[in-house]
DNA sequence: ATGAAAGCGCTAACAC
DNA sequence: GTGTTAGCGCTTTCAT
């Protein structure tokens, strides 16, 4: 079946693509006659508009893209699906780009990106150099970082209150006894994994228990990662009575490999939305996380808005 | 920054954009030294090619659609990811699109995929009829079914090896003393839950307990659905001594709600990425699952085979 | 080996 | 209220 364009239903109609157009984007200069008889023709005809060809025209793709690590990972998975009923309703598209944190294939995920002239990223940068965000500025593009952002820097964000994570993370242990947690985080890089480790330091030095860098172990969940960084914590001869996981992701991970009698605690609460059948404690977000308000904060930069877009998530822990 | 276009690459080396093309398109017809400078000149000049121009003008976009029921599912998640990865490979892009498995949002997303000249799509059919299907055949788009096939029907698949899914758990059940089997699946429009329930039935006929569909118990992990179909399997009356769930998805839901004593099973072994820290049993693909026939079967139909493409994926029990 | 030119389908500026 | 026209950036055909 020949695709209809345009020019189909104009000739058909004896007039011409300019006013099919406007009848179709709805610009309300057309007669009420016309204005029927094409959209009873495109419908009848089964017109599909080519995206391709508008985008050039116009520069906007009605596209944008959502550059994360991972979405295998539930946590992320779980707010893409958010933004991405969103953006239906917007008439928007997403494409999705994993990095697996790895710098060069987010270099290549802007790259792809800017290709497609989306009209805005979102963005969890992987954040082993600056390099990225300063490239995905010289583009010129509208982005909003989701889920980790820079202690300084001019990047518009919207990520929960991780050192306030943190701190919960540290009261509930603190409140359970335990008196000599680690934390098991992901890279030193990682804002979002630092901010967590100091909540978690705050804590506990409100009663007198001194975290130091020992106690920070780093992984990924990438391969068995996390099972090295179990087993390099068990070589370090530190002794613990709990652990800080700093996703549910590698929390769960752990809670296979180690002693029950450890208390295990992760971030995010993948149990509000997925139910995973055994006691778990996490730091979450409230509400539905950083999907709604970074596609607000995006639309709006899109729209040309200057303002500074950045934005807490409040955190509270829940216990399953 | 201005966005560099070929013309402006050809301008500033004397050439013309057919020229520039050529190179960038690794067409081998132009000398060794006008490629070497044009290479030269993309990369200094950090020329971003423009998809939307090409695929306007070639009918190629690079791109291919995933339409599937709920990305925040997590077997689907990571057969996506597995999907995404070989497709960077191939210099593709995914855009993915939720049907929540409602026949108007799968429509929608047909359209979607269409407007947007995606070379192919992966979709995970909601089967609640066949109009859907039939509409992608007019559209004349290679497509490929991912995870569930039509009983009849010419469609292209490539799904687990279902009813011997639902043996393995019968089989499962029957060596741990279970007698009464009930079965919480997807609705039965969906082929591939009738499938695993007709496994489930002939397994348990060999030790000669009939199963009926009053063992069948509708739900979708939407929602509170998979609570309310629990209940109304309490309110049923029907006794039983374990549970065969559609998916590990609704099968986790299931656990926190059935008491312990209750076998519960599912499909799809999550846990062979995300580790759960729960005992839990599963039927899962082997290997890989579907990701990558599936996507091999596009590409070959995109390249204009026109074989039959075909495949059951083998499945085992997985405990964990 | 390279140039010239057409045209993909659409939007937008302007003319009538 | 509708027609006319140019042109977005690219691929592709044909000429040289």
């Amino acid at each position: 079946m020949k695709k209809i364009t345009l020019k189909d239903i104009a000739q058909r109609l004896g007039v011409t693509v300019g006013t099919v157009s406007h009848v179709l984007n709805g610009i309300d200069d057309i007669s009420p006659d016309t204005r029927d008889r094409v959209l009873a023709a495109a419908k009848e005809m089964g017109y599909i508009p080519n995206i391709s060809a508008a985008s050039l025209r116009s520069g906007r793709s009605n596209t944008i893209a959502i550059i994360i690590p991972d979405i295998s990972n539930p946590h992320i998975a779980f707010q893409i699906k958010l933004i991405e009923e969103k953006l239906k309703e917007n008439n928007y598209t997403a494409i999705i780009l994993n990095t697996d944190e790895d710098e060069s294939a987010e270099y290549n995920a802007i790259v792809t990106a800017c290709s497609r002239n989306v009209d805005g990223i979102l963005i969890c940068p992987s954040q082993r150099s600056r390099d990225n965000i300063r490239f995905l500025q010289t583009v010129e593009i509208p982005y909003v970082l989701i889920g980790r952002s820079f202690a300084e820097g001019d990047s518009d964000y919207v990520c929960a209150d991780d050192e306030k994570g943190g701190r919960l993370a540290g009261e509930w242990l603190i409140s359970k006894g335990c008196r000599k947690p680690v934390y098991i985080g992901a890279y030193k890089y990682i804002e979002t994994s630092v901010q967590r480790f100091k909540g978690l330091c705050s804590a506990f030095s409100e009663i007198g228990v001194e975290l130091t860098d020992k106690h920070f172990f780093e992984t990924s969940p990438k391969g068995d990662l996390t099972r090295k960084a179990y087993e390099g914590l068990i070589a370090s001869g530190v002794e613990f009575d709990s652990i800080v996981a700093f996703s549910d992701y590698i929390a769960f991970e752990i809670m296979t490999l180690v002693p029950r009698s450890v208390y295990v605690i992760g971030f995010d609460a993948v149990n509000t939305h997925l139910h995973i059948p055994c006691h778990h404690s996490s730091v979450g977000m409230t509400g539905n996380g950083w999907a709604d308000t970074a596609l607000q904060f995006l639309f709006d930069k899109i729209d040309g808005s200057d303002d500074s877009h950045r934005h807490l998530v409040d955190v509270k822990l829940y216990e399953f």
